[in-house]
DNA sequence: TTTAATTATGCAATCGGTTGCGTAATAAAT
DNA sequence: ATTTATTACGCAACCGATTGCATAATTAAA
């Protein structure tokens, strides 16, 4: 009764061979204009459905993307994933998400997986921890294409899709040097994330070009988790020379700290200004409300989808060191008013 | 070089057959404890992996599990695949994630998709539009696992997993009235989701109990995106008696509400007390931090996980009405303070 | 040692499409 | 009307596992 209807079915009924059932279906231009239609027609009305396995099995393609995000629960990565799904869902992929919840071990794991269940290409973006690269030999070595976004590092024939963070970072620091601060922190993510280390290098190339000096008290490396908050604040209270501004990796943890600084008493952006990075909705709903850099990562997903899809159908598009960069921009917000 | 080693390859250079390597890969009981042995050794030696697809198409099933929900971008929804997503890895299952995009039309779609792509279940937190379900009958008709998060419908062999909405609405709009709120709005999403619709039950219990009187003022429809802030705004600043507290179906809403009425020169909590939903990160963030109903997203997703693993698994658990209610619970912030 | 009971393996069909190659059917050219 | 192109279709191998059933090998019982 509920048996599924296959090409078998519908080539008996209509005294045809499977082939041309299939070719049929697929508008394969060797059969006949009333074949097709005899075909199609006899097809919805017995309401076939292509078994994907089967179209699986003898393509070895699956049809479907693999991603793997650090972690789900962000509102810069589900942005990223909201217009990666986009793309490729308008194309006729589907999206198979995994997150490596910032642990190396986890992401190995899932590149496995994803690997093992046959995606057609590779999209991550790498956990916090990630320090070698073997997990990803197999794309590369079967070809499968493999894209890099946001966190990424360089292998070769893997494309990346970023924004300029040294030149944001620089930007970012330039800002509050302009709004008259003459002392910086920057507090960090880990080094070892292209991101973090990038934007750090912007920072000591701006204080440089203005004259002002770095040293290691100007540098502050956390988790950015909402436990590494106090830390960061022992840290600004500690150091003799008063810090008068503030450049933090992402929104949510500046978010924190200005919460902090203001039960401190301290006032922003009178005695310290802080800038954020991401332009997640909260920098425009704490008060002060928060300057940022502006990542555009709807752009970057679409960007990200588009590419990996042309990837897959086109097989051009595959320069050896393809580096896709965004333009993000500066955002000025209460936070480093003068 | 790089062809891939088949289960007859591994037959060939063992002298078995291709099914007793399979049974041996299996684990299964008919093959002695010496021939596991051997075909294991000689498969890692290989390098020999499985090919999913050929596994898929003799079994029926794919191994994943298909997702729909209105937006990834979202703090709560993509909480709450985080919680999924944990647990289907943790199972071994795949995740394909889409996103409707709060249409009908696309859910529509998707539910179409992943239904060809074969998954083994769909869980499903239903489009802001979405008005029937017939695309969901195929599912239930194959008896695939279906369920409903959050957004739920009823629907015959279909569990859902929520919290209590009423009681939820019921407590905050209760709480505000214990702060001494006298005059109160609720600004709900469409009440066509039961999410929306529940709140206002419980909304309007709390004034009956407490003797206050309720009429259409007392309700502002909205699409809880950021450009109708403006309407809710004017919904305030013209009705006659002036509201005193307010309650917003969400946190992201809520805080764009606060954000304008200090614009306005309100006072929170002094002049009008405001309590949100969801217990979003940005709820404590905010200034003044908003009171708010905990909605435990990740536990919801981690539940939701569950459910459909264990019915995949054993068949068991499969009980008609399969209602699942998780505890919420009221944070009281500064927004409603006395 | 022979027979019966177990245990281990092989055979071959099956899952449902795709596709290269060969040939029949039709159309065009001579 | 015959030959040559073209077009339309069929055949059958193939993708890589799984699995029911038959049989061979081994062990236990008689």
């Amino acid at each position: 009764m509920d048996k599924r209807i296959t090409i078998y079915d519908l080539a008996k009924t209509l005294g045809v061979s499977a082939g041309t059932v299939s070719r049929s279906l697929n508008d394969h231009p060797s059969i006949s204009r009333k074949t097709k239609e005899r075909v199609i027609s006899i097809a919805n009305e017995l309401g076939y459905k292509t078994n994907k396995f089967a179209v699986n099995l003898s393509k070895q393609k699956s049809n479907t993307i693999g991603v793997i995000v650090p972690k789900l629960n962000s509102i810069f990565m589900s942005t990223v994933l909201a217009g990666i799904e986009k793309m490729a869902n308008e194309a006729g992929y589907n999206l198979i998400i995994s997150q490596s919840l910032e642990s190396m071990e986890k992401e190995k794991i899932n590149a496995k997986t994803l690997y093992d269940s046959g995606v057609d290409a590779l999209l991550v973006s790498l956990a916090y921890d990630t320090t070698d690269f073997d997990h990803f030999a197999y794309y590369i070595r079967n070809k499968i294409p493999l894209i890099f976004i946001d966190r990424v590092h360089n292998l070769p024939n893997c494309s990346t899709i970023i924004i300029d963070n040294k030149l944001a970072g620089f930007e970012a620091t330039e800002h509050l040097i302009n709004q008259g601060c003459k002392n910086l922190l920057y507090i960090s993510g880990d080094l070892r994330r292209n991101v973090y280390s990038e934007r750090f290098k912007g920072f000591k190339e701006a204080l440089a070009k203005h004259g002002l000096p770095f040293d290691n008290a100007n540098y502050l490396e956390s988790d950015l988790s909402p436990n590494s908050v106090k830390h960061a604040m022992a840290h600004i209270k500690d150091t003799h020379v008063p810090f008068d501004g503030l450049f933090v990796a992402n929104d949510t943890f500046a978010a924190l700290c200005l919460k902090e600084l203001k039960k401190e008493n301290i006032k922003i952006p009178e005695d310290i200004k802080v800038i954020g990075f991401n332009n997640d909705p909260i920098s425009d709903l704490v008060t002060p409300t928060l300057s940022t850099i502006h990542y555009p990562g709807y752009e970057l997903g679409v960007l990200a989808g588009q590419s990996v899809i042309s990837h897959l159908n086109g097989g051009i598009n595959l320069q050896p060191t393809n580096a896709i960069t965004l333009r993000h921009s500066l955002i000025i917000r209460e936070s480093t008013l003068k």
